[in-house]
DNA sequence: CAAGAAAATCGAATCGATTCGATCGATTCG
DNA sequence: CGAATCGATCGAATCGATTCGATTTTCTTG
């Protein structure tokens, strides 16, 4: 009987197809995938049967089970979407990390790590896990994944064990930036830093922050700077935008007896509002106040920012290739980036005369 | 003989942990959704079994076969990664998409339809598709999609059979800043449209654009001028960036007999780029030429752009909540928003006696 | 104390495809 | 002409879990 052939309300499947066509369901298979030697008078009558049932291919889902990948790669932000995207840095390592994962056939998952999505994003059918500017708050997901033997990826994260780690020299990076104010006769500093905690609470750094923060960027650019200077202020900012800069800046250069001759930004956005700042406060770039950021991310301001440039995609490519090699059964070696100095006209020498007193001791 | 139970070579299943807590897989999983009755100390058996074998939990693939479901809605956008997240509506979209979808414990897969992928993104295992700004190049993908019963949402894009809308009153929008530039005084407009086509090549507007252009955004908005104004001047911009805006500009804007008063941008990023290319001309913006734009962007640029603020982050919501409906069964009705004018101070009267004759016969 | 209800557990079918080894003809070669 | 080969196709096992209906155990209650 051909009676299930025009059973026309459930969805058809490959074996529906196979029975249509008077073929085994392996052969259907097989005419499908491409693999394996089919007759062309099989294939036709194969594909024939699958138009005759409205058959849109193999189930994807099926196929992931069995062939035990599902093509698809997560990504990790710690932040939800619309602050993850709003960093130019993010979207730089991400377009690198698209690129060299769509040349495989694969996709990238979303994963933002809002609230208590925590323990439900472990259980997406992922083939791999690329972690971009976590903290280490991912813990206990990262360990459920880890025990479960897939291949992790970490950007610029604290080093974990069976993490594969893509890094970038942030402590030599900030101390560049550091050395070239100082050689510009810079001694009243001030530090705007990224969130250094995941409560991305913003406020003055305390002398403590050591004891508490958790963002490896944040930290290792801050010791980047103490290198250099013994001693400066710092501002640690709710996020990497614009708007975070100009309130600390605002914050930051509000008592004229009290303002550091040079900001170090720990990101281009935070230095163009520490700047948008400065000049609502009347202070002139970099003739009052030199600004320097982080990043190299060309934002249009009107200003030649001095920064450290960093290889955004780069990383986003070498985190793709990373994964690639892992799930071909390689292990990939862990690479660190450099950064490269840029100067621009947002940093010069301190004026002779215009403070009082130099003020540290 | 429980000769299996250390075996601790292979990936350990549910069945494994079963036996080695000395009951059937259907109560081991139970144990583990959570649903169905289970005794305390059964649970406490199958959760010690898991650790013993280093078991992380149920296999995704498996679930998403078995349930039909994978939790991952696929989000198609027509450019790449980098170029579309350039753009801050496609960003907002996507925030407010990821806020409704991520409530329900779904992920997002991007989907950036590069090259040769047209017809390989369609084998990832999603519950449903959204398409973001995409024009009509993805018939076949599309049909592809719907011939498996996949739920499809476009937003903003031209309408298809089977396919659920999510709609912006383009048309409507653009005409409301063309009636202000005209109640302005304004004679000779120029506009300055997104890329129309899939090429996405720039270059001045040519009276046959209705022929050829695909970009449904593009071509209503670019409708709504002209249904105020008989005659325009126009450029089609490569992408909606600052730097397009910047080429579209200097182009339009070169020839000081043949210049238009008034400029209307089809996005914020284009309106800026413009205005910055008045600038490097020596014409103030508002005195020598209007800009108005479209998006509501609030791009920090030092001016008050002109423009239509259209709910970005509400489209990406109702997307949302259409494709969570489609997937709950009900049908969602398609949903058309509309944006709300802002006069800032980028557009102004028309000067009375700048250039010689007005232009329009 | 027996009967019925509720709770806990189990068996077996199922989701939809892939893939390895076996089978069956047809062709080629010695 | 018999044997070896190659191409095409098929059967059956497998991937790893979920879930429905059935069965067993436990707790009430008349």
């Amino acid at each position: 009987m051909t009676a299930e052939a025009s059973d026309s309300r459930e969805k058809p499947n490959l074996a529906a197809v196979a029975a249509l066509a008077g073929v085994s369901p392996s052969t259907a298979s097989l005419a499908f995938s491409g693999a394996g030697p089919v007759a062309e008078s099989t294939r036709a009558r194969v594909f024939d049967a699958a138009e005759k049932l409205n058959y849109g291919g193999p189930d994807p889902r099926a196929q992931s089970l069995r062939r035990g990948r599902s093509g698809i790669i997560g990504v990790v932000m710690e932040e939800r979407v619309r602050d993850a995207f709003r960093d130019p840095m993010n979207i730089a390592m991400l377009d690198g990390l698209a690129d060299e994962i769509g040349a495989t056939g694969s996709g990238l998952l979303l994963l933002t790590e809002t609230g208590d999505d925590r323990l439900g994003f472990a259980s997406a059918p992922m083939d791999a896990v690329v972690l971009i500017g976590c903290s280490t708050r991912l813990d206990e997901s990262v360990a459920l994944l880890r025990q479960r033997g897939m291949p992790i990826v970490a950007v610029e994260a604290p080093h974990m064990a069976g993490v594969v780690a893509i890094d970038l020299a942030n402590r030599e990076a900030s101390a560049s930036v550091a050395r070239h104010l100082r050689e510009l006769g810079h001694k009243r500093v001030g530090v705007v830093t990224l969130p250094l905690e995941q409560s991305h609470a913003a406020g003055p750094l305390t002398p403590d922050w050591h004891a508490t923060a958790t963002s490896e960027v944040g930290i290792q650019r801050l010791l980047g700077v103490a290198d250099v200077y013994d001693e400066f202020g710092g501002y640690v900012a709710s996020t990497s935008s614009i708007d975070a800069g100009i309130e600390a800046g605002l914050t930051m250069l509000a008592d004229p007896a009290n303002r550091p001759t040079a900001v170090v930004a720990q990101s281009d956005l935070l230095a163009i509002g520490i700047i948008r700042a400065a000049e609502q406060l009347g202070l002139a770039v970099p003739g009052d106040l030199s600004v320097a950021g982080f990043d190299g991310a060309r934002i249009d301001s009107g200003y030649d920012l001095t920064t450290m440039v960093q290889p955004a995609v780069e990383k986003g490519r070498a985190a793709g290739r990373a994964v690639i090699d892992m799930l071909a059964g390689s292990d990939p070696t862990p690479v660190t980036f450099t950064t490269e100095f840029h100067a621009g006209n947002t940093t010069g020498p301190t004026m002779p005369s215009r403070s009082g007193r130099p003020a540290s001791r």
